[in-house]
DNA sequence: TGGTTGACGGTGG
DNA sequence: TCCACCGCCAACC
C-alpha cells in the first residue's frame, strides 16, 4: 500500500511541528515524525533539523528519544544551555523528568 | 534514476 | 549504563 503522498512537504511539516513546541517543553525526533504524518522518519526528521537553522524554529527543543539530547550540530552545549534557560533540568546529557517536560500536543 | 547520508529508535550483549 | 548493530526514511548528490 504506497503511503498517501503529502500535500505538502515532509520537512514543511516538520518545521510547522517544531515551531509550535512551546518553550520549557521538548518534543523526541519520534514524537516530530509522528505529528508530521510519518512515525517512523525519526532520523529523516533529524535529517531535516541538520540543515535547518532558523531563528523561528525551536530545533533545541527537539531531543532523541529516553531523554537523550541528540545532536546539535556540534554545538550540544549550547542545546543543553537552552534547555536548562527555559527551566529543563538537564544532567550531563540527559533531560531529566522527560515525561514531565514533554510537549503534549 | 539510483545510491549515499545521517541532529534516530529499538534491541541485545 | 554504555556500546554495537540493524532497520527506517526523506533529503541530497
Amino acid at each position: 500500500m504506497a503511503r498517501k503522498p503529502t500535500p505538502v512537504p515532509f520537512m514543511a511539516r516538520v518545521l510547522s511541528v517544531v515551531r509550535r513546541i512551546p518553550p520549557g517543553r521538548v518534543a523526541t525526533y519520534g514524537d516530530v515524525a509522528a505529528l508530521a504524518g510519518r512515525p517512523r522518519a525519526a532520523r529523516a526528521v533529524g535529517n531535516i533539523m541538520r540543515g535547518c537553522r532558523r531563528p523561528d524554529v525551536p530545533c533545541h527543543r527537539v531531543i532523541a528519544a529516553g531523554g537523550r539530547l541528540g545532536g546539535y550540530g556540534g554545538r550540544e552545549m549550547l542545546k543543553r544551555s537552552l534547555l536548562a534557560a527555559e527551566g529543563v533540568i538537564v544532567s550531563g546529557q540527559r533531560v531529566r523528568e522527560l515525561e514531565r517536560v514533554r510537549w503534549d500536543p
